[in-house]
DNA sequence: TGTACGACTCACTTTCGGGTGAGTTATTGA
DNA sequence: TCAATAACTCACCCGAAAGTGAGTCGTACA
């Protein structure tokens, strides 16, 4: 994807940045995750056992810089241990992925 | 978390189908565009300067084969003239991108 | 005669997202 | 002393997806 491609697209169809906000592997896989309050780095790769540590990471970072989880560490827990929470946006953005499950689902003539 | 409580939570992750399904470069934006009765190859290429005429092929192929459009060869044109028309699960998909942009579009504190 | 159009298809190349395997830091239990 | 655990990071590699440029087929018009 070219900055000139990028620009086009922007331009005539504005939901390519959505698109490509979800559509990166497990992404939304994980957020669903988090909102059912399984955070865990070690918890998620046994959830998700053939994820590769690297990508689950960038998955982690990326939901947390667009704001649709927090992340919170765990205090005086060793070795250190983390938290995620969903944020009000995130849980806004699993309820339209759940549309898009039942979408998927429904048997259409 | 077992290993059956992990199975489980795997399972309610299983929108990745779907996800793929709407992922791919143009797709969405093509579906669109077909909604909006522009649905020649030739106009479709004025829309996207830069999509490539392989992977609009591929798109419109993928368009109908799963069943969101279809293809109609409007006869008495020479050179021949194809028109896509979306189906009612096409437009069902639609509506919840549209809804996938008004979340990108919503400001969140 | 030859060139352009509409809707493609094909072989080839490039890009980049994701997988692999190893290393890190701090600490606790055998 | 050594291994294990949690939560990562890093360098490297591979394959699928997308881009490139050319070719096809059947007209129709200059």
């Amino acid at each position: 994807m070219n900055a000139h491609n990028l620009q086009v697209l922007a331009e005539h169809c504005q939901v390519s940045e959505v698109l490509e906000l979800i559509s990166p592997r497990w992404k939304m896989q994980v957020l669903f995750c988090i909102s059912q309050e399984v955070y865990q780095f070690s918890q998620l790769k046994k959830v998700f056992p053939t994820i590769s540590d690297q990508v689950l990471s960038r998955r982690l970072a990326e939901i947390v810089t667009e704001g649709l989880a927090v992340k919170i560490q765990v205090p005086d827990t060793m070795p250190c241990q983390v938290k995620y929470e969903v944020t009000e946006k995130g849980a806004a953005l699993l309820e339209i992925v759940q549309d898009l499950h039942e979408w998927g689902k429904k048997e259409w003539e």
